[in-house]
DNA sequence: TCAAAATATATGTATATACATTTAATGTTT
DNA sequence: AAACATTAAATGTATATACATATATTTTGA
């Protein structure tokens, strides 16, 4: 729907102010509908950004700083959504021996079973912006790519 | 810079998924932007939204509801948004005589002035993105609006 | 008219973000 | 090697989000 009638506003001053607005809001929407797919399995967005991290390790373990500079929110605090996941089994955590002050991070069973459950819903979640080409998707994207140079 | 080297993954199963989390990426990437700019002024994105639909009502007050439904992020919690602003003094807040269930809500001259402080500030950011044509901003903006139908 | 439904806002609570500071370990310099 | 700087992660704190529930008022309708 045209962002125009989501907030409620006649017009934007520009297209760019236009696309300010409506890259927040297509996020504030795009993360509503994760919620409502990840929540069932008691996982937040940030929290399965994580687990596909680690997942497309191979099983490997990494340092906490590498699941850091691979999310997509910078500014989210790995150290505690890997608290999270801990608790509730997710994840392992161990001291790396080479270098004390680092720990490695590795998915478990249980963490890629999760993943295992959401696969196909968060397909469904990609497929349903079906309307949009894939074409049209490529050049979104280039287009973002450029705007944060 | 190419999303693949923000989050250093080399390859994307479809322009579908990129697309994704190019739109959070960029999300995210804007907040960090909007809250070094608000910062210095004491407030954040969110509140700098409520501000902005205040000062688009010409000094007229509007219920809370009405913040609630033209706000970018429909999850944030406007009443508690407004609390911040007052306790800053930015708006004033008082209860409707017709229907005493809802407050009316106005920008004081406090909070006009951090606005027209902020907004070159806000300028500049929007003129920051002069690497994307204004045909390439529309062009997304189209785009986005069709994503969410 | 009075009880029930609907509406507007506020509050409670768990989690997450933003950012500064701290702690512990390793590297570097003299 | 001792002092200092750097790095990795954890922690503290204020604010914000997500969502459920509560409170107050108005509307509806039996």
């Amino acid at each position: 729907m045209e962002l125009e009638k989501e907030i409620k506003q006649k017009s934007f001053k520009s297209p760019y102010h236009k696309l300010v607005l409506n890259i927040l809001f297509s996020a504030s929407w795009l993360n509503t509908l994760q919620n409502k797919t990840f929540k069932p399995y008691g996982i937040s967005p940030q929290q399965y950004n994580i687990l596909r991290i680690l997942r497309g390790q191979q099983g490997k373990a990494v340092a906490l700083s590498v699941l850091q500079e691979r999310m997509i929110d910078k500014m989210s605090n790995a150290s505690r959504l890997v608290d999270k996941l801990l608790l509730k089994e997710m994840v392992d955590r161990k001291q790396c021996p080479e270098d004390r002050r680092q720990v490695e991070i590795s998915i478990t069973e249980k963490g890629l079973d999760v993943l295992k459950q959401l696969d196909d819903k968060v397909n469904n979640l990609e497929n349903s912006m079906s309307n949009v080409t894939e074409k049209e998707a490529a050049e979104v994207n280039r287009i973002l790519d450029k705007m944060r140079d």
